[in-house]
DNA sequence: TTGCGTGCAAAGGTTTTGCATGGCA
DNA sequence: TGCCATGCAAAACCTTTGCACGCAA
């Protein structure tokens, strides 16, 4: 955590997050493995920690449905930024996939010039179906 | 609606998603609207036909936020994918914004082509700044 | 000591459900 | 008549907020 102040219940989440890096977890399963290992924290310590980690980048936050919980990942903080990646993510086997593409590069430049948005690559995701879940439902 | 019995409001519904085809809609402003034009629809009312359209097909709901309502769009039974429309969502204001863009069926083609990813634009939203809130920033 | 972090409980908002009533066929 | 649709209110759920207390620096 880059909070003001060092917590243990902000290394503890940091260190689960860091744990399920490559998964997603929500909030609520946050909770259920704090308790079972015997440091449980609040709810609402834990949301308020996952959104400052959404905002500093190294969580991003997704929003599968709008009844169940959202999904929160460790995405770490060097990678991407600057680099212009993205992600996405297959909806048949939750895979998510880091790609540096050009392509990319030149789909946020269009946005730009042509519809005046300014992407945010850090919290963009694109899903799909991945090649493997693609060729098995063949 | 293709539902089993044929009824005012079922008919009320589809005419406005009809109408406001092209573009979202929540729930509430479903119900709102009908209010507003003498013909008040119960939440459940709405919520149980939106449900039933999507499964149908002829519906799409967005989640885009966990905390927003979400969004639903009239697509018809024919069209949808090949019209290949996507969302950006300003991370300021909030405002969701629905875009034809040749730009982005190439980037779908260039997934497919050459990473093998087959996208899913009912699902993925873009995120970053819009106009509105670029120039405030400044 | 200062002021952020925490946790509880309550609030807020969306969506679903139970149940009695109304309306279609 | 039989059964689905409706609407109200309540429930269910996720997430945020208020507030008093605890703890890091």
């Amino acid at each position: 955590m880059s909070s003001r102040y060092k917590t243990k219940q902000g290394d503890i989440l940091l260190d689960y997050l860091k744990s399920r890096q490559g998964s997603h977890v929500t909030a609520n399963e946050i909770c259920e493995h704090c308790k079972a290992h015997g440091t449980p924290i609040g709810t609402a310590t834990v949301y308020r920690h996952l959104e400052k980690m959404v905002d500093e980048g190294i969580v991003n936050k997704y929003n599968i449905d709008s009844n169940s919980p959202a999904c929160f990942e460790y995405i770490g903080s060097e990678n991407c930024c600057e680099e212009m990646c993205f992600h996405y993510k297959c909806e048949k086997c939750g895979k998510l996939v880091h790609l540096h593409c050009e392509e990319f590069k030149e789909l946020c430049t269009h946005l730009k010039e042509h519809h005046n948005f300014v992407i945010n690559p850090m919290r963009t995701v694109f899903y799909g179906i991945c090649e493997e879940c693609g060729e098995r439902e063949k």
